[in-house]
DNA sequence: CTGTAAGTCTTACAACGTAAGGGAGGCTCC
DNA sequence: GGAGCCTCCCTTACGTTGTAAGACTTACAG
């Protein structure tokens, strides 16, 4: 029997749409959830349907990038310019990229992972650019001011360990005895620990050692632009 | 017919040759030669037998880090204290590290991706940490100096775009439709070449950004030091 | 009605990490 | 000296991944 309404058809594969699926994946299980597969079924279509819209998964990522650094270009397009010249500028920038990235904590995995350069992310630099070159910087320590500043402009650092990851994890015998190896970081924890005590665990405010981090190195540049 | 001399013994697997062994892999042929297939077959086994010496891929990488961060150690152990304080200490200490890595391209990769916290990054940045306070930080400068450094207390920075990655590829149409809505940085690429002519392609010299940006913080830091 | 193109699906493959368990060699203990 | 055990390595096999090759379906143009 052949009835009249055929199968609804699905709304139709789009890169657009294949792009936002794979964010929201990766959102809700992280990136190791990311797979083709799994990509396709959230979509309703199978694994190798994707290849239409995307040449492969590197090129899937390719385009996540883009997307996520449109939305940032999107975000901070709408910041009018703060009072106070460049650096109000820049700081408001940056912190408005991080908000975005902090709700896609996988976002700085992929960013990191990407050989070809975005457009978009290109499109970021040159908004930085401008905001230092209307401050007074030659395009020389502007140059050397993206450098310094590395994965820092988009609003993401990469932090050597993580004390909160290892904190929950049982308090090793073989750690135990490494630390009497380290008198300055136990002498560090234990004061630390001793200003805020009830948080042993988490006692690094991320948002305030970037801010910090992030305020440290314009007020050099800025040193050396006035300098100059 | 059974021979007297049995088949040559070979050397024995042990984790410190599994881990030498993935280093050199990795070395010669980047991380994606990274196998425990490939390392195996490097070391005259079967993969399964590398699992008596190491509980899996993640902890092998782990391992790797270790003897990699190790190898840094023994390096910074061994240059005397600079004379003129903290700074030039902590400076020489992150150059020396950073001269391991770059025999590494490939190990800012792992190092990043680990989430169990190295016993040999924490004794290295118990050197660190004790160059500061030698210097006259407080445990809350110092620490705050770390976050700081991030990454690049170890000797590598992430850049969120490496124009010679894209240099070789042609320049895209698409790409140079792009460039006109990116004044600042057509404007700034455009300078700079014209100072040094003959190298658009790798125009960032990585060494002197680094060196750069870790004094730019280096200074900050110390400012901060001495108002304290 | 007949091409032709766009879009999707089926099938299949090689490579990966690793679980399960077998077996050889050497040690200790009766 | 034999029994049992521990150490170390191997064989086999499974599930998952990205994706190459190509067949099918639908829509539309001539």
């Amino acid at each position: 029997m052949t009835t009249e309404t055929g199968p609804v058809p699905r709304t139709p594969l789009t890169r657009d749409r294949v792009l936002r699926a794979a964010i929201a994946i990766a959102d809700g299980g992280g990136l190791g959830a990311l797979t083709m597969r799994r990509l396709a079924e959230h979509l309703g279509a199978e694994a190798m349907s994707l290849y239409y819209h995307v040449a492969g998964k590197e090129e899937l990522l390719d385009g996540v990038v883009d997307v996520l650094v449109g939305e940032i270009n999107e975000v901070t397009g709408r910041i009018g310019r703060p009072a106070g010249g460049w650096q109000p500028a820049v700081r408001a920038t940056v912190l408005a990229a991080r908000e975005v990235l902090l709700r896609h904590p996988w976002a700085p995995r992929v960013l990191e992972s990407r050989t070809r350069t975005s457009p978009e992310v290109l499109r970021y630099y040159d908004a930085l650019l401008g905001m230092m070159r209307a401050g007074g910087f030659s395009y020389d320590l502007a140059h050397h001011a993206l450098h310094a500043l590395g994965s820092r402009a988009l609003g993401f650092s990469q932090e050597l360990f993580d004390p909160a990851a290892g904190a929950d994890q049982p308090p090793d015998a073989a750690l135990a005895d490494l630390a009497a190896e380290l008198p300055h970081l136990t002498g560090m924890v234990r004061e630390i620990a001793h200003d805020d005590p009830g948080s042993t665990l988490g006692w690094c405010d991320d948002q305030a050692e970037f801010a910090f981090a992030l305020d440290l190195i314009l007020d050099g540049l800025d040193r050396l632009r006035a300098a100059a």
